[in-house]
DNA sequence: ATGCTTATGAGAACCATTCACAACTGTAAA
DNA sequence: TTTACAGTTGTGAATGGTTCTCATAAGCAT
């Protein structure tokens, strides 16, 4: 036989099944694209990259499974300001994000304090927090 | 004559016409629609409202006149999750907002201690805000 | 009132995303 | 391993919010 599938793959293999999710070549592509990116890429970049592995795999498909995994945990979706929605695995931990609006550039930061004090504007008014968006617009300091 | 047109108008007037803007009866009527919306109205609702002043508005010039109000910076154009754009006009101080997720509500809130902790973060990383977004989606507390 | 320039209405065009549907394919049971 | 069924897929059409095109209309400085 030739040399099995990697680890990444039985494992992601698994996950979805146990989610009762049917396992497809298509979804297997993505998930690898997905497992892979450290950016944070758009439905189309998916798409590209997931053909490379999968030629068949459909722009459809790419947003119905994105959709299906958004459910289930597995992804974030994010609308920044100008152009569609972008993507990340959501197995690290919390964070928001700073968009460089000169490069475009996408970076993550986490902080306690601003979540607490979420939290706390939150419940002052009666309410508690589901979830939240918060992005800084920034520039380089120089 | 006839009893005078309203102070209102012809501030508005005036002001539009120092920024440089041809004062059309379109933009009066949106102008005025947005100055007692206490709301945060979308862009076919405030047509809506322009048509019952000015019968003649037309959805495009709806669009085209709300981009100018933004990039003069009379209005603010907000991207809530799901649906289209909604807009306020910003003569009032800075807030943030927090979403009622079941009720579709839009609550408005305002805290010099997470704007300071913005700042704080964006510095320490290397940039500056040029704006956010912060938005918390929020459930009632019962 | 005149002329130049900007604004407008109508509808087409756009773009990201979703949908409809017939063909296909995991999966579990036989 | 074959079968059978429910879940998935690719294609292309549909959608919804927003912008664009273009011929016509109308501000505004003169």
């Amino acid at each position: 036989m030739m040399a099995g599938e990697s680890d990444r793959t039985e494992k992601m293999t698994a996950a979805l099944r146990k989610a009762g999710i049917r396992v497809t070549r298509q979804r297997i592509a993505l998930l690898g694209v997905l497992a892979e990116a450290d950016d944070h890429p758009d439905a189309v970049e998916l798409h590209d990259r997931a053909k490379r592995i999968e030629p068949t795999v459909s722009l459809a498909t790419v947003y119905r499974t994105l959709s299906v995994l958004e459910e289930s945990g597995v992804v974030h979706r994010h609308s920044f300001k100008g152009g569609g929605a972008r993507f990340e695995t959501s197995h690290e931990e919390h964070h928001d994000h700073i968009l460089d609006v000169d490069t475009g550039e996408v970076i993550e930061f986490q902080s306690d304090k601003i979540e607490r004090l979420q939290d706390e504007i939150a419940r002052e008014l009666g309410y508690e927090v589901v979830h939240h968006r918060l992005e800084l617009y920034c520039r380089k300091k120089r």
